[in-house]
DNA sequence: GATGAATGAGATTTCATTCAT
DNA sequence: GATGAATGAAATCTCATTCAT
């Protein structure tokens, strides 16, 4: 009994996260009212309440939905690759392999929506915090492993190549939501010739 | 009639807009009140009103700061630079210096601000997407100048260059907007050695 | 969802308006407020919103409500009378039969908001013209044949003479709303004399 | 010196009056902001103040523009005619004689926005009620007179019987001002003809 | 568990009135 | 005397949240 509720429980939450996040996607988290949420969600505003605290609570959720994607777990795997090329391009395909997902627009302008309210939110800032933590502090390991092998220029703060690194990313993120048009395959191209030295053609 | 007006509505449709802009940095467009505006400017409702239709007409002028510092001029003057390195490392100093300024934080945060009600109001998009294309369009010009030259590999698209430049500029500001005590001259000297090519220092 | 519904809705919807005429009939369309409806009503804004789209919904309906009692049907009853002072005195005793009911003056009273407020708000004038019209056109048709019978001066036109009854009807209702205690009943003998030719005793 | 200014207060005053009773024509009392009267008059807010109270000031010296056509002159030497008809005719003829004005709709407009308010303002009602009463009494001797003479049916009521000539007044006022294109020379024939005892023409 | 009607605080906006210039 | 910018109380309307059914 308490299985299946629970079971049910999850699925209805997810129901409602699900509903919130296209919702917020497409008017931002503030002019999204609970109606929104309901509408979208085909649940009454007493049933939502049943399974969130408030609008609040449904935001943080959805938050976490945005930010899911990016797990640090890449960052692991890339160390192990001997090849400091290999490893920057390896990164660069795995990061961003989703932006042509379907629905990845949708994610895109709710990561925006994201970073506008962490910037202006305590609390959600609080919240979303560690995962990009975490991948800084990875990215960091990355570039001082390059550095150590020689690859990367060891008078080039590790924290400030790491930071390069998540603007490559996140500010694609910033332009796609713009433009959903614009030709990811070139980009990631682009970075990976940045980041392994092969985009400069003309004297060393 | 004309004598004290002119310039006093200028002076007061600037004091409304500065306020506004510092309300939006702190919470954001929509959980700013027109109180708060009114509170911040140290003027009464009834005055906002006279010299703003609402606070939709406040938003636009405020995004129209928000964007202000990003000023195409610079773009020409790169392009006149012979030494690409010189051209890359000028541009980046020049589209970085104001990071430390004064009020840079609160300007990034505002900014996001921007970018996020973009991704989300036609209105808004409309109205500032003029500016981004115009540097969009400069940079590719300077690409388009590197490869030229035989400085960039011209197997790259030049627009998803520029992206890549966009990338590292707006994507730095996001990091600023969450933590402010990021190091922006380290960073500076790390975007200018991927565009010159000195951040890889392996085999070619 | 439908069970409660249907009568529900049209219940609550009854229960604002009878709110909002008594309001009206009180202190005219524009000065009263929504807290003066929802107050008469014993509901809140929000429930008050359900139900209209705003105040400018209400006056419309409230505006049906004080027309309602001028049915056109009594017309065609009165074509049938073959006794032309019977059918004028008939009209006038049914027409004038309400003034005297409980609430009539606050009827009165709403009404003549009714005719200040349509002629200066097109919408509503639009909105009311067809009652009246179809009013005008009944009594047009008991004065041609008043006149056909021999009865009433064919020299007199159709038209003008409706003008004169609904003159009688809508001016007393002026006087009406003034001062309540003038007495209806003597106001009908005399109208049934103007109109039944046994006002005038002297010479034909 | 304080002739002048007489004067020039006087003339202000006119203006301003003037332009209000031009606006509450148009969109009613209520509806009708300082701002618009001030435009009107070409006047500064500031100026107006100088002259009246308020907005209710101005409310009251408009409505009584609006009543100042009605002279209750016209009915003493109305008793002075000797021959009952033409006292009738002749007094419809004087009363109608206003309504193919220039400006005669901006009056009915005005006048039907003053019933209005005196139907729920008291203050106005009370301003206001002098010279209708006036008016009533001098109709209510009219109509004594005409009895007495035999030449009306002594069982009326003479209150009763005033009622419906102010009624036949007023209550196409209200028509006009729905419709300003109503013909009056008719129905000005109509109301001689009812009154004087032509209308019919059937077996008495 | 679910519903959706109701609540009521609070947001935006208007406008009669004042007052420094 | 005149101006019109400024005030601020009050009006309309919205929406997160609750709770009886």
């Amino acid at each position: 009994m308490p299985k299946v509720s629970e079971a049910h429980v999850e699925a209805r939450k997810e129901q409602i996260v699900n509903a919130a996040f296209l919702c917020f996607a497409r008017k931002g988290f503030h002019p999204t009212t609970m109606q929104d949420i309901c509408t979208e969600a085909n649940l009454s505003p007493g049933a939502v309440y049943r399974y969130f605290a408030g609008k609040e609570d449904i935001i943080q959720r959805a938050c976490g939905e945005a930010q899911a994607a990016q797990h640090a777990g890449l960052l692991e795997e890339a160390l192990a690759e001997p090849d400091t090329r290999a490893m920057f391009s390896g990164l660069a395909s795995a990061f961003f392999s989703h932006f042509d997902d379907d629905g990845a627009d949708v994610h895109n302008r709710a990561s925006l929506q994201l970073w506008a309210e962490m910037a202006v939110n305590e609390r959600v800032r609080e919240s979303f915090s560690r995962n990009p933590a975490a991948i800084r502090a990875g990215l960091d390991s990355v570039v001082r492993e390059a550095q150590r092998r020689g690859d990367i220029d060891a008078g080039l703060a590790p924290g400030a190549f790491a930071s390069a690194m998540i603007a490559l990313y996140e500010g694609f993120r910033l332009q796609k939501a713009m433009d959903p048009t614009i030709d990811t395959a070139d980009y990631v191209r682009v970075v990976a010739a940045l980041l392994g030295g092969t985009a400069w053609t003309g004297a060393r």
